[in-house]
RNA sequence: GCGGCGGUGGCGGAACGGUAGACGCGGGGGCCUCAAAAGCCCCUGUCCGAAAGGGCGUGUGGGUUCGACUCCCACCCGCCGCACCA
């Protein structure tokens, strides 16, 4: 027999070649258009399929997360098109951003340049991996075909008053020399990218209304098929409170202060009012009295603290009265004004009323200032249990309870329901209304960067603010020689393209120098790849109606809030403006965990850094792809280990020889024959038989709840059985068994399923229906029974399926070990599970 | 503090309320070989026992059930998100 060795390094560019030569993966919009598959079937009723991993960043070569978010992907992508469904695989780049740039300061090399080599290697080595994906749909977010499209959305939300620009208090990163969105910043203040702490500058910038898709976007999380987790961090992010705007008017200067609270049942219980230290108030309202001094200090002193300092809530509280007063419109009472750094100005109305009786935080203000502590909710059980931290009065008393020191319309009544009438009565006195707040903040998106896509606007002299033109996008990029950040965009610098022309009135005017956030980017390139090369058109609306939303999108957790939610923004604001007819753009998600090493991140600093092309070049992409779906499942962290990869690799290997060696046997054997050949069989043909299609019982089911774990297991049961089969059965029966096995595994390891498959069979796997699980042969006609006694297993005999309950209740009776344990105790009930057990009680 | 997820052999991990530990790694033993590599075969939760067999075992304590890793209650620990959010 001859000498037979696995060789991925020779096997797997063979098939890559194939794949690429025939284009197999690529799918086209038009439904009625020739294609592979069943021709007896019109395309049109043929499903389709939208399997998505979240695009790369291309900077340096693909890590091992990338290796496992396209294995994940591409498996799922497999086996849909298996199932029968034409499967849109696409991939691209999200090619602007801040490291390419950061590395062009540092080495002079162009972002353009730098980014181009890194979508090669990615390139090539997704090719390497064997990922099945329609290359003629790629794209790359720095493409001036590709940004021209992200201007014209850009503008389709200016014009429709979604993307506005406001000077505003923004978070700025003095080492990269740029603003920042809330959500790259932070709990400690620190800039997500380069982690220095993040300063507060205020300056005019560009933002995208997102606050006005809070409600939408938080329910119609109910909507869509998303991990529980990642849901909630998108609720916790947007963060709705339910409650009330009350007002309180300074009589002294005549204004009205609205104040958002989520207790108006409490305000009986106010007795201060505090405003934040940015409130655009404060210096006014301070002016002329004898604080003026101390409050001005007070104000400058808080806006130069960090967030890290200010968001400490074990810091004493601090604060300086304003010298006014408010009424507190329920009772008419004049209470003090304050301003203290633990209001902040980004939620509500950047001003409070204190309620110390009944809030932590003012409690321990009145406390520091000696304010009056007013109690309007009684505890509804008095012997209860008082809460931590609370004084020998038990305050401040935070739970639900009785209103008792209100007014004679609401003491007595249980404070659930009085939150209710006070709002009504608020509502009819109009000194106040029912309330929503949200924590979610509009998203800012101005960069003062080189390396993004421009902001298509111009600034006339005499017309001011105008949008450039639908028909001169894209406003390219230009090429600069400096882009070191110098606070204001680099783009400022080239002359030539700041100076223009106004599209409205011809005179002079200058372009907009700031570039977009690359969340913007990634906001839409889902919908591109539906129509990625239509030149006339961001997309053409029949091509999302074929492949959108997407069904099966797959990603890190990493980008659970932004990107997620920025991406159902842009779909629903897209929606509104009658570009899309859907509300949700990913359907279904999956978020795969973290690739580790020795349990800890990989990083170069810590050099256990696992490189895909090496494991590749040592043991061949399908062992790697495997591995990383076989150590876990996917969804969680999986922890990398050289003797784990040996291991699936021999696994393959054995696969591969033993398909080999029967191949020779046999010769090439069409699998459609195999049922019918089987029929009769017997001894051990029919138990590998039964293997095969318990396997493919199995893997199917493992397949559609993304357990390819167990999955891939089971297609190593399936050849350990082979293998101590293998003599005792027949070749065609072996033949089976193997190519079975391949055409399960292929989705995993598609270029060593696909050279078995040929060699058993003479066929294609992957142009193979999946295979069907036949169910006479799932049952067995006889069975091990198991037998307990008060619920222990005490022994196992052979029973056969047709048996009934009275036969197995005597086998179980019978059974000698049974009999030990019965010691001629009586039976007081027998529990009877056919196919499984009998419990003798 | 609020919310989400998790806790099973030496390790990664399996288990529709029905044989806990599939599969793989690691470990032990054997075959093949002059030897090694590769490959193949057997054993491998733990304690008692020569064996048959038995005791104990899924973070802790209760409960439901003929039967609980699985369901319910209370708690401990770990990870993640949010957090002076009014």
């Amino acid at each position: 027999m001859a000498e037979h060795r696995y060789d991925p390094q020779e096997i797997e560019p063979r098939w890559q070649k194939v794949w690429a030569d025939e284009r197999t993966w690529e799918v086209a919009n038009e439904r009625s258009s020739e294609g592979r598959g069943d021709s007896r079937r019109a395309r049109s009723e043929i499903p389709s399929s939208y399997v998505l991993e979240m695009l790369p960043y291309p900077s340096g070569e693909p890590h091992i997360g990338h290796l496992k978010t396209y294995s994940v992907g591409d498996a799922m992508a497999h086996f849909r098109r298996r199932l029968g469904a034409r499967v849109l695989h696409p991939m691209g780049y999200d090619a602007f951003g801040l490291p390419a740039e950061n590395q062009a300061i540092k080495t002079g090399v162009h972002p353009r340049d730098s980014t181009a080599a890194s979508i090669a290697s990615f390139q090539r080595q997704f090719r390497s991996w064997g990922i099945s994906i329609d290359w003629s749909r790629e794209l790359a977010t720095n493409e001036p075909s590709y940004y021209r499209w992200t201007q014209w959305i850009f503008l389709e939300l200016y014009r429709a008053g979604l993307a506005y620009r406001k000077e505003a208090a923004v978070k700025w990163c003095p080492k990269d020399q740029t603003v920042l969105a809330n959500e790259q910043v932070d709990a400690e203040g620190h800039c997500e990218r380069c982690g220095a702490v993040v300063e507060v500058k205020q300056l005019v910038q560009w933002f995208f209304r997102i606050t006005d898709y809070a409600e939408r976007l938080l329910g119609d999380l109910d909507t869509i098929e998303w991990p529980e987790h990642v849901k909630t961090m998108q609720r916790n992010w947007i963060g709705r409170s339910v409650g009330a705007e009350v007002t309180f008017r300074c009589e002294e200067l005549g204004v009205d202060y609205p104040v958002f609270t989520t207790r108006p049942d409490t305000l009986f219980g106010a007795t201060f009012f505090v405003m934040a230290p940015e409130h655009p108030d404060v210096m006014r309202l301070a002016q002329g009295t004898s604080n003026e001094q101390a409050v001005h200090d007070y104000v400058n002193h808080a806006l130069n603290e960090t967030n890290e300092e200010r968001g400490n809530a074990e810091k004493p509280k601090t604060g300086v009265p304003l010298g006014r007063t408010v009424t507190n419109p329920v009772n008419g009472e004049q209470i003090p004004m304050y301003v203290a750094d633990y209001v902040l100005m980004e939620y509500g109305t950047g001003a409070i009323m204190a309620v110390p009786a009944h809030d932590e935080r003012d409690y321990s203000f009145a406390r520091a200032f000696q304010l009056p502590i007013r109690r309007v909710i009684a505890p509804a059980d008095p012997d209860a249990k008082q809460q931590p931290g609370a004084d020998e009065e038990g305050l401040p008393y935070t739970s639900d309870g009785v209103i008792a020191g209100s007014h004679r319309d609401f003491d007595g009544m249980n404070n659930r329901e009085a939150l209710a009438a006070i709002v009504a009565w608020l509502d009819r006195e109009g000194k106040g209304h029912a309330s929503v707040n949200y924590r979610l903040r509009d998203w800012l998106i101005s960069r003062q960067r080189y390396w993004g896509c421009p902001i298509p606007i111009i600034y006339c002299e005499s017309c001011g603010m105008v949008p450039v033109p639908d028909e001169q996008l894209p406003v390219e990029l230009p090429d600069i020689e400096d882009y070191t950040p110098k606070g204001r965009s680099p783009l400022a610098a080239a002359e030539d393209w700041v100076n223009t022309t106004c599209p409205s009135c011809g005179g002079k005017a200058r372009r907009e120098t700031d570039t977009m956030d690359t969340f913007v980017d990634s906001s839409w390139y889902f919908l591109r790849y539906c129509d990625a090369s239509n030149e006339r058109a961001a997309w053409d609306p029949a091509a999302l109606r074929e492949w959108m939303p997407v069904d099966q999108y797959i990603g890190g957790v990493e980008h659970a809030i932004l990107h997620l939610m920025y991406a159902r923004f842009f779909t629903k604001a897209l929606a509104d403006l009658g570009h899309l007819d859907f509300q949700e753009p990913f359907q279904a998600l999956f978020t795969q965990g973290m690739v580790t090493k020795d349990g800890s991140k990989m990083s170069k600093s810590k050099g256990n850094v696992v490189s895909p092309a090496s494991i590749v070049e040592r043991v061949g992409a399908d062992t790697a792809r495997c591995y990383i779906l076989f150590v876990g499942p996917p969804d969680q962290d999986a922890d990398w280990s050289d003797d784990g990869v040996d291991g699936v690799h021999r696994f393959l290997g054995r696969l591969w020889r033993l398909a080999a060696e029967t191949a020779e046997k046999t010769g090439p054997t069409s699998t459609t024959t195999d049922q019918a050949s089987h029929a009769g069989a017997e001894g051990p043909d029919l138990d590998l038989l039964r293997k095969t299609h318990w396997a493919i019982d199995k893997i199917s089911g493992d397949l559609r709840r993304f357990a390819f774990n167990t999955a891939i297991a089971a297609v190593m049961e399936l050849l350990n059985e082979c293998s101590k089969l293998r003599d005792q059965v027949e070749a065609s029966t072996l033949s089976f068994a193997l190519s079975t096995a391949a055409s399960l595994l292929f989705p995993f390891a598609p270029h060593v399923c696909s050279d078995i498959y040929e060699l058993l069979t003479g066929e294609r796997v992957w142009e193979q229906p999946w295979p069907q699980a036949d169910e006479a042969l799932l049952e067995r006609e006889v069975y091990e029974l198991v037998c307990q006694v008060n619920g222990k297993v005490r022994d196992r005999v052979q029973a056969s399926a047709d048996s009934d309950q009275e036969t197995l209740k005597d086998l179980c009776r019978a059974a000698p070990n049974v009999r030990a344990h019965m010691d001629g105790k009586e039976i007081v009930k027998e529990i009877v599970v056919p196919g499984k057990l009998v419990n003798i009680v």
